[in-house]
DNA sequence: TATGAATGAGCCTTCATTCAT
DNA sequence: AATGAATGAAGGCTCATTCAT
């Protein structure tokens, strides 16, 4: 008998992923999907339990993917300037490097199938997220907010920027980069 | 062609709308919309070319809406904080006041369908807003940056948050309100 | 537009009957059917809920016709061994005469969907036969036993033997009609 | 091929009969069988062409077991209605004991799959019952009548009722069960 | 203009069967 | 001999769209 090979999940990944952004949500089909993972469209519902199920734990899996990409292994987690100054440039780093798995997540979020999933499933990265915006409560380097708040003020505006230079089809300069974090920066500091 | 009953128009708007925010993006059928409206699916037809004609066209028409919804008749528009602050509450007004509306519009933004949409639409309401901004840099109210940037420090935010606070089945008390336009207006004032 | 063909649904009943007879019950797919009907597989769900609903419906037809069968127009209907001869033969001449509809019913009777179907919808002439086996019983013309009894030792047989002379490929000659007529007679005569 | 394991075979047989009597025909997959039967659906290929000759060959092996139900070993052949009264008990006992095959028998008896299998597989046990027939019918006990309707009239109306009374969930008493084979005998009988 | 009937293409999913070990 | 993974074809059903009135 073959074995059943573990990375064919990821393969469905892409292929989703690649399908949705190519077609959108509603022109994102099974058949489609298994064609673009070089698959038979069955083959899926062995990894799978339904469509529900593929879409849940991919938004889950490139959920869990963006959160990490946020700190780099080994990374300095002070609270300081500079601490969240590369955390912003990671996350800015992974709109830019995956902007299709950026692209779905948003997408995803605003689908009346997501509410659970979000609730059930508290992403790992979260109390790394969390201790470091108590510290730097604590030391008074940001303002006495609600994390939410702060993660709202921090990283809205990069992320809504980049979409629309995307639809544009520009790009954000280095200075406008710059000005974009100092801005942020601003607005959560003390 | 669609001279005659432009209030037709209107209620395949609503309808489309009322069958989006019931049974989210992929159970909205022509055939229910048009039930919805109280018509026939043919008669659709008559009125858009195609079902991505009328998405379309529902979105520049609540897209549209909401741009003005910032905008009061007869309001001061003089480059100072609190025209900002004004603004800024009628934009967050409107995202309470629509949830529907407003949820459609960022569900839809991230289609491939809309991308052409966006750039061929330039929203009526734009006009004001440039000649605010350009004026407020020129009195040196707001920072040397580009609109675009402008906009998304001042309202990506809160945006984000009524959306984060939708999700959790909660709401803004005034205080944090307060607490995020001020931040906001940090990141964006001299 | 157009105007609903109710004689669509005998089409579609028709069809059905004939890929069913022909490819057996699992050979039978609503496209097969819908082909057969010259229609397309989207014009039957405008005439039945689903495929449980269609076969039910089809069921409850044929088992209709079938029982009105029994029974010719301004038929005597004293209780006499004439009368139940006239009856019997009725009987024996539709399934001669319909032995895909028979074989269908035979089919379904047996099949797990039936079960509340038969409960939920006793046939029409049910009372028919009901009043004729009470006065036969009173008259003495008929044993006094169940009347489920009686119509089993009746009909029961000479269904029977038209199945099985039909694999055969052969047909009952009249005078093994009549051996079978007298001698199931005599099991339920007095 | 199918010389090792002969049991195997049987594992198959009554898990197939199982799941048929659970899921219905439809519902009978080849690999809920082979699940059913702790066996890989892989493994059923080894002992079986494919499904339909699977299902032919399930057939013929209860058909078989039900025919040899009706003569139990050692016993009396001596033609007089005391033999046939207890043939006939059998017959029915073998019904109430076993109704998941006597339903899987008559439900696939009118499967256009079965037509040719019944004709290539005369079962074993026919020759007792043409020999009963025969010399029955020479003593002057059964009237002088083909097999097949002697068979039909004895043994038709009692399967009919066991039939009947099961779809409403009652059951034949033993007056009415007497009254049935009386009367059935009556109608064979000279 | 307006309609409801009609449709072919396509969707999600399952299934009998085969592959590769 | 035995298996579990894999699959192409097909199933029931829906949908955007057109037809015919």
């Amino acid at each position: 008998m073959r074995i059943k090979d573990e990375d064919k999940v990821n393969r469905i990944y892409r292929a989703a992923m690649k399908v949705i952004n190519l077609d959108g949500f509603q022109g994102c089909s099974m058949t489609k999907i298994a064609t673009v993972a070089g698959l038979s469209p069955a083959t899926i519902y062995l990894y799978f339990e339904n469509k529900d199920d593929m879409i849940k734990k991919l938004f889950i899996h490139f959920k869990a993917k963006m959160g990490l990409s946020y700190f780099k292994v080994g990374m300095e987690l002070s609270p300081s300037k500079g601490t969240f100054r590369t955390i912003w440039l990671n996350h800015y780093q992974y709109i830019v490097d995956n902007p299709e798995e950026y692209n779905f997540l948003e997408n995803f979020s605003n689908c009346p199938l997501i509410d659970h999933v979000e609730k059930e499933n508290k992403p790992d990265y979260c109390p790394a997220f969390e201790t470091l915006f108590e510290e730097s409560k604590a030391t008074r380097l940001l303002q006495p907010m609600n994390n939410d708040i702060i993660y709202s003020l921090l990283f809205a505006p990069v992320s809504q920027m980049v979409k629309k230079s995307k639809s544009l089809n520009t790009t954000l300069s280095t200075n406008e980069l710059i000005q974009i974090f100092e801005a942020s920066w601003k607005a959560v500091s003390q």
